[in-house]
DNA sequence: ACAGTGATGTCGCGGCGTGACATCAGGCCC
DNA sequence: GGGCCTGATGTCACGCCGCGACATCACTGT
């Protein structure tokens, strides 16, 4: 039933990369399953629904969306490449683990949205085994894509695997007591922080904090 | 259709902790997948399949298994529990990366399986993004046991998180190499390697490898 | 005006995973 | 022995998931 019954936008006729015209299902989709994992969470909410209020079939859903837990991570791709590039573009690789830190604290992180809701967000995929799963595999694909860029810039394979792991084990520590937000500590900072805080634990590594010896950015 | 048609083994009146009596259907239900997924590959499986060839119903695989993929991680829980126990009773934390990769270096690996099963399994693993996946999840639960356990031994919960995040990634780096068994190197040795890498990319650490000032175990 | 293109809708399917209830065998107790 | 309890399975019915195949319809360019 119903086509076209939406007296909505009709922009678009110049946008880049934008499918001809703009109906807005995909954000339309987007929003509506936002919605509802937040009034009734994530597992309670079936396709069905999010296309209902979205006003399309689930067929169309499927086709903007591998699966519901990809309306969540949409803009995941899209930042793995961008932070590749940022590394590849680096100044400096000589340190892995510093490019890899540095590349990742120096993303405009607020660009996904203010640190409130992302913080929102974070909860809902802390609450959600689902969520945390699909997270996991991002982040496992972000390290992927950064050990890749750190081989193309000549480091050994198996350093680079060491130094892209750790790195973001390193950033999401810090990332998330960024979002936690106790204190209003800058996420470089951070970052700088909890690699110190490795140093100590890594044998025969001096315990004091000394990260900056070459170019400070 | 069918049922009891089987001229099975009938012990199992003395075993502690088993479910009365001996049917079996776990283990056949085990063998079953394992052989379809090497036939097929795990995709090209359904749980229909593997309860056909186990003589069961497919409401019967689902009481024993989650889902089609917990058939491979069928002893990562217990692999788990065994591994905190170890590092509950670890002589000595002080060191807390330390003991983490000791603990996991310590384990009987071989008790899983010869290493030429592990490696098959591994491949099949590699091979298939949904077991990916899964592999990544038992490997973090795993971490958050270690962790754990770290905090239950005084460790602060920060440097615990960091340490067994970075020791498990450590292992596992060493563990595959030692199933890729290019070399025969022991496991124990192919981890303390993968340490002493680490310790190289850690800014303020010494590059030189001097794994073990304390007690050699 | 006609053919082409791209977003959606429609239909139908097979796999997944679960709740509710039935059944059946062996163990236990009197 | 006979009846009761218990635990493993089977049976049935269901709703969700994700996709292939094809139909439509709006808009575009010539």
């Amino acid at each position: 039933m119903s086509r076209c019954d939406i007296g909505h936008v009709r922009q678009a006729d110049m946008v880049a990369a934008m499918p001809r015209w703009e109906h807005g299902s995909e954000e339309r989709l987007k929003q509506a399953a936002l919605e509802l994992f937040q009034e009734q969470g994530f597992e309670d909410t079936s396709a069905v629904q999010i296309a209902e209020r979205a006003r399309v079939t689930t067929r169309t859903f499927f086709r903007y969306f591998r699966d519901k837990e990809e309306v969540i991570f949409a803009d995941a791709d899209t930042l793995k490449e961008t932070l590749v590039h940022d590394l590849l573009q680096a100044a400096d690789v000589s340190e892995p683990l510093l490019a890899v830190v540095r590349t990742l604290a120096g993303f405009d992180w607020e660009r996904l949205g203010s640190r409130e809701t992302q913080h929102r967000r974070n909860a809902m995929i802390a609450a959600t085994p689902q969520l945390l799963e699909r997270d996991l595999v991002k982040q496992h694909q972000v390290a992927e894509g950064l050990s890749d860029a750190l081989r193309r810039r000549g480091i050994a394979p198996d350093l680079a695997e060491l130094a892209a792991g750790a790195g973001v084990q390193v950033f999401r520590t810090a990332y998330l007591r960024w979002l936690a937000g106790d204190d209003d500590t800058d996420l470089t900072t951070m970052t700088e922080t909890v690699l110190s805080s490795l140093a100590t634990l890594v044998p025969g590594a001096r315990s004091g904090a000394s990260p900056d010896p070459g170019t400070p950015r």
